[in-house]
Formats: structure tokens, C-alpha cells, sequence
DNA sequence: ATATTATGACACCATAAGGTATCCTTTTAG
DNA sequence: CTAAAAGGATACCTTATGGTGTCATAATAT
């Protein structure tokens, strides 16, 4: 139940699996349905799906002859968690640029 | 002015890169600096801080005889962004949640 | 002036990544 | 039963990545 921060960043950093994962978010998909989306093979779609399923961000099950894939928003938690440590410094230039203000216009 | 979106998550793919950001987080720091807190060579975190610099997520500036590197939390803004679109599914499941407790326990 | 410090610039390497093509297996429609 | 549909599994190929080592160069301390 680790964190498993870094095969979820390593998923996020392909245009193409972000681009899956946008998708998957409106339903899910068999392996065909998201190949058809793409200008490659299916075989190089199969490995980015495999790259999500590492990275936790999506899940797959098999159903008849076709694979399908859904999203799993709770993934990017890890992510998510890690960057809102910097949410701190955006905060300071929020507080400056208030303060600025203030000081600008002093009311009395 | 483009988000550059895919610089950015290809830097943040990498756990020392991500370290570095966290470093840089606390105070400017120089080549030397930074590379005294991994087991690898000067010139391999130099490229780590090129790539960092691509993402637009630190700046570099000559100062003397030493490159100082600072942290540029805006550059994390497109990234945080992107991934702010999946926050309604979070929301959803909240939402389910609550449905599910005020159900649970009709008042009336 | 002269080391020493802090890098920049390359050349080079092994492995990881992103893709393709081919062939085999499991489901399912007729 | 038989062919089409949907994938799985490999083998292979090219480039990108993460690192190392070596040598040259700009600033600094003595």
C-alpha cells in the first residue's frame, strides 16, 4: 500500500498515456476502442496501458475477447499529494501580492 | 507562453530531479551544492538541472565562478492544472459518500 | 603570477523506452 | 464447425535517458 510515487510520475510523463487517461475518463474502453484513438499499433497501446496499470492510474479486466480499461482517479492521488508541497510557495506570492496591495493603497 | 505541459512532466519523471526541486525548495543553491547530495557524478546532476530548467521548473544564473539554481513553482502550474481536470472524480466518490450517509441515516 | 575552485563541453556507454511486425490463442458470430 | 474478431506474447529495432570520464576555461584566493 506504498505511495508508489514514482511509477505513477513515470505513467504521467508520455503525451499518449495522458492522453488515454483523458479518455478513460468519459467511459470505459476495450484495447481496440483506445487503439482507434491513436496512429499506432495496438500492440504499442497495449504497453502504455501496461505503464498505467504500473502506475496505478488505471485498471484492467478482461471480459469475453476484449480487454477493458477504466480509469482509476485515485492514483493520481500520490501525485497530487507530492506537488501540493509546493502549493506553499504560490501561497507566499499570493500573501506578497495581497500585501502589496495593502500597502498601496493605505485606507488611512 | 505556451504550458509546455510535456517538459514539465518529463522532468518530474525522474525521483532525483524531484528531489532536487524539493532542495531547491528550502534555498538557492550551487552545482556543487546539489550534486553533494547524491552519489553521482557533477556533470550528470548538471543535466538533471538542464532538464529542470526545459520544464521551466528552476531558473540558472551565473553568479562568479558558480551556476546558482533556484526553484520556479510556477513551472508546476500547467502540470497541477492538467491534472486538476480528474479532481471531479474525486468529488463524485465524496458525493456518493455523502449520499450514502445521508441515506443511511433518514431523519425523517 | 599561480594554484585552486567551480564549471562547461564533449565523447562515450549501457539500459530504458516507444514502436513495429509476426504468429498463436481465445471468443463469438454465422 | 468455421471464419472473423480481439488480444496475448515475442522478437527486434531505433532513440532517448541517465551516467561516467577527460580536458579546457573562467573566477578567485594567495
Amino acid at each position: 500500500m506504498s505511495p508508489a510515487l514514482q511509477p505513477a510520475f513515470r505513467a504521467l510523463a508520455d503525451p499518449t498515456r495522458r492522453e488515454i487517461l483523458t479518455s478513460l475518463s468519459q467511459r470505459e474502453m476495450s484495447l481496440n476502442e483506445v487503439t482507434a484513438q491513436f496512429s499506432m499499433t495496438r500492440a504499442a497501446v497495449r504497453k502504455h496501458l501496461e505503464v498505467l496499470v504500473e502506475g496505478n492510474l488505471i485498471h484492467i479486466r478482461r471480459q469475453g475477447r476484449e480487454t477493458l480499461s477504466t480509469l482509476n482517479p485515485d492514483g493520481l492521488r500520490p501525485v497530487v499529494d507530492w506537488l501540493s508541497f509546493f502549493d506553499q510557495f504560490w501561497d507566499e506570492k499570493l500573501d506578497a501580492l495581497k500585501t502589496a496591495i495593502e500597502t498601496e493603497t493605505p485606507d488611512e
